[in-house]
DNA sequence: TAAATTTTTCAGAAAATATTGAAAAAATTC
DNA sequence: GAATTTTTTCAATATTTTCTGAAAAATTTA
């Protein structure tokens, strides 16, 4: 086994390691991770091989991927087989990472708000007064962000990128 | 059990159901959201009471909870027992949250990809040079969320709020 | 400093989540 | 349209994570 391949087994391993806390399984993430540094599509077969996982999870985390966009269908010449591509691209990632939280985690939550909101929950009391107002708090907050994650989730990577820059570098 | 109450526990059970989402563990974000509906300072005992947890779970929630900063000790006059207080401004859960994914999530890549990166590792090769490549998208872009985030976290909530506006609403 | 109260720890139990693998379904080829 | 190959599903299993509760440690009171 080359030192090459070591490192790439060593990232994909870390980079699988920290999927839990992005929201994706270990097995979705160390896919993604091997996709993103394969210069050639793979087959399903391919990564069951490279990664010792079974053909369901490989197959349940190839459809996970491709529904995010961060994995295509590839095409090889003259094969009949499935392969994929990872998208290489780190701000299309994101993008695509931040729409799916959006929905994901975010979303819910303003769901929860609206209907804790309702007006015709009709409570009184300065007890219902006090909680109803946090929860206006929380649902301004939340709402914010959302549209931030919307505008964020379905921009060019271009746009973003100078966001990012002038939050961080205002005086550039 | 009165209507007002009902909805505090809908709020409390939903919120602690999208806990984990967020990096949490239910028990933890169930607690945060009681803490945030609650117009007094709260004692561990109340709030096993409140919500059913076993003494250890309280404890150690409330750890996690006062070490983000999102939950304080309080003070309730002339008792012996801690009381905590949860922070009601949603901004500053906000910056608190975002150190603390910085911290969990997002330092451990940099620290992976900078390892992988690390010139002493002398890979040659062109296969070697798209791998590396590849990488150093990635920690670019990394870099610079790490930055982002940053400062957001470091930031008054008044700041972050213009920001957000200005991205939502980059003309007005 | 002993008794009472409160906080902390942690091994084991329980719950939640992820993964396997074999069988069914679908697609393709001959 | 039957055989072959490939994809999909899902019940069972394994793993990881969280929670409990009782015991130990620390703190406070008397």
């Amino acid at each position: 086994m080359n030192k090459l391949q070591q490192f790439k087994d060593e990232f994909v391993a870390e980079w699988g390691a920290l999927g839990p806390a992005w929201g994706m399984t270990r097995t979705v993430a160390r896919i993604h991770a091997l996709l993103m540094i394969s210069d050639d599509p793979l087959s399903t077969d391919e990564i069951m091989e490279a990664l010792s996982v079974s053909r369901g999870g490989a197959h349940g985390a190839l459809k996970d991927l491709t529904a995010m966009g961060i994995a295509k269908r590839g095409l090889r010449k003259g094969e009949r087989k499935e392969t994929f591509v990872g998208e290489k691209d780190p701000w299309k990632v994101f993008c695509a990472i931040m729409r799916e939280r959006k929905r994901r985690e975010v979303e819910p939550v303003l769901a929860i708000l609206d209907r804790c909101l309702d007006p015709s929950n009709d409570l009184s009391g300065p007890e219902a007064q006090s909680f109803a107002d946090q929860l206006r708090r929380l649902r301004d907050f939340v709402g914010a962000g959302d549209r931030v994650m919307e505008k964020i989730g379905s921009s060019e990577s271009g746009t973003v990128l100078k966001w990012m820059m002038s939050l961080v570098n205002p005086t550039r």
